[in-house]
RNA sequence: GCGGGUGUAGCUCAGUGGUAGAGUACAACCUUGCCAAGGUUGGUGUCGAGGGUUCGAAUCCCUUCGCCCGCUCCA
């Protein structure tokens, strides 16, 4: 099925591979016509529902959220703070035998100095052993292992750097928590941030990262908002953009992609009151994604567990993700987005590396405090997944064998108008119905091709409404609306068709 | 990163060393007129890319890139 919805994406222009000419480049992909408007509907209805129209509180109250829409680049020191960098910069190598991992540069070798004073080819040819440990690790430790596996005394071998030993001589290595050799694996870079530079001269200061994620953004710009907007607390700051992260391997189609699109909210509330409004956008949240139109069925809650939870998660409510049930997700489910209680975290980081007070003074209580945060934050790119993968619906009846089941307010075409056949009197009438609907609707006007084709086109590309004119239609002044759904036909007047599609449509 | 699979027309795919194929789609015309209708004609290819073997490579070998599946990873 994942197969399919791939097909189709790329036969009828939702999601192509990005650089496709040039044989495409993992990890990134090109949003067609169809695509921008499907992702762009359901952007729309993020920022509506939040930010224009966002929910009311329990006294009836509207919540206040402002918008903002921060750089993609930003200082590096915005990383440092946030742990982006220096829980990201370490090489590692797992132990295939173990599966335990291991920090590259935690680690040095034991190699025998006949090898090393010869370069470690000759220990490459002869197999001879050399014997990894933590750098920490007692000198009794490393000298009883190394005598009971090769019989030989420490003294005879060099301290090396595991950092400064060749690729080729891995095989060689036993590593710490195993008696065998060859269980190492090349060091990975697990620095997930994209490095690019800023300014013409290139040297170390000018290493700049593409944000990994947009929370950070609204973060550094909590005064700037707060002093700006009078706002008080609780109050939410929100901001769809791009992420960026290397990610080791992307999978399943958009699903992880190194180029995507996050849809964040950074709720700003007292420490005391936090696990209440996770609760809170928990529930919201949910009945989003449901109004998205997806299964109710296939959405999941799910707790992360207390050793998994980040770094700015640790202490508070933790973290929920609410999670759909892809065609890829076999027996389980797939994060769509993660409500987390970072706790004051980010705010705490900023204002001990910056130095600048990201305090919050309440009159009412007469204290100043660094806000507690709840965040929903979720994957646009994932939405679209989601909502392309809930809307596929196969059935026989249909010509194409299958439709689109978008809901209509965010279908890429919301109506297509179709005359019956090449004749000029229809054909004028249609194009009249097609220029007054564009103005309200995304509309689309087709006269080629059997109608049976045109259905079946519409019927793939999710169009819920089909407005077809006939021979009937010049005298009787009405025309056909076909629902996507049922492939039924309700014949109305043309004076009642824009009010009667405006009440299908929202 | 590891293992397995895969890449041929816009799409779905056939093609085991000897002229590049089918269905579908597309364009034109005829016929038809409400759920992928029929007919005639036509255009369509860096056979993922690069290198090698060969008189000759879509086919065999090497390298590489993309995609899929399973691990791994996912602050």
């Amino acid at each position: 099925m994942m197969g399919s919805i791939v097909s189709l994406c790329k036969r009828r222009g939702f999601v192509f591979q990005a650089s496709d000419i040039y044989g495409g480049i993992n990890g990134f992909w090109d949003y067609g016509p169809l695509g921008v408007v499907l992702k762009n509907n359901i952007r729309n209805l993020w920022w509506h529902d939040m930010v224009e129209c966002p929910p009311l509180d329990k006294k009836g109250n509207p919540l206040r959220i402002l918008g903002l829409d921060s750089s993609i680049i930003q200082h590096p020191s915005v990383w440092e703070a946030s742990g982006h960098t220096s829980s990201f910069s370490d090489p590692m190598v797992d132990c295939k035998a173990t599966k335990i991992r291991y920090r590259a540069d935690q680690l040095v070798v034991y190699v025998s100095k006949n090898i090393w004073n010869n370069g470690c080819n000759i220990g490459v040819i002869t197999g001879e052993k050399a014997f990894a440990f933590f750098e920490e690790e007692e000198e009794k430790v490393v000298s009883s292992k190394i005598k009971k596996l090769c019989r030989k005394n420490v003294e005879d071998f060099h301290r090396v750097l595991f950092m400064d030993i060749d690729l080729s001589f891995y095989k060689n290595i036993v590593a710490p928590d195993t008696t065998e050799v060859g269980t190492l694996t090349a060091p990975k870079a697990f620095n997930l941030m994209f490095e690019t530079r800023v300014g013409a001269v290139v040297d170390e200061k000018s290493v700049a990262y593409l944000r990994p994620e947009t929370a950070q953004g609204i973060f550094v710009n909590f005064k700037n908002v707060l002093d700006s907007t009078k706002a008080k607390i609780p109050f939410g700051i929100a901001q769809i953009g791009k992420a960026f992260r290397n990610e080791v391997s992307p999978r399943n189609f958009i699903f992880r992609s190194r180029e995507f699109e996050q849809m964040e909210l950074e709720w700003f509330c007292h420490k005391g009151e936090a696990e209440v409004w996770q609760e809170f956008w928990l529930e919201q949240r949910l009945s989003w994604w449901k109004n998205l139109g997806l299964d109710a069925s296939r959405i999941n809650i799910r707790r992360h567990e207390q050793e998994e939870l980040a770094h700015y998660a640790r202490g508070g409510g933790g973290t929920r993700d609410i999670e759909y049930k892809f065609p890829f997700s076999g027996e389980g489910f797939s994060e769509l987005e993660g409500i987390a209680h970072r706790c004051d975290y980010d705010l705490a980081q900023h204002q001990r590396v910056s130095g600048v007070r990201q305090e919050y003074a309440d009159q009412a209580i007469g204290a100043k405090f660094i806000p507690h945060v709840i965040e929903p934050s979720s994957g646009l790119t994932r939405a679209v997944l989601a909502v392309l993968c809930n809307a596929y619906t196969e059935d026989e009846a249909h010509p194409s064998g299958f439709f689109m089941n978008f809901r209509p307010q965010i279908a890429p075409v919301n109506v297509a108008v179709l005359p019956l056949q090449l004749h000029e009197g229809i054909g004028r009438l249609a194009r009249e119905i097609f220029h007054e609907l564009r103005k309200k609707y995304i509309v689309t006007y087709e006269d080629k091709q059997s109608i049976g084709k045109r259905y079946a086109k519409n019927d793939e590309i999710g169009t819920p409404y089909c407005v077809t004119i006939d021979f009937d239609s010049l005298q009787n002044m009405d025309v056909t609306i076909r629902d996507r759904n049922t492939m039924k036909q309700e014949r109305i007047g043309m004076a009642y068709l824009s009010e009667r599609l405006r009440g299908l449509l929202w």
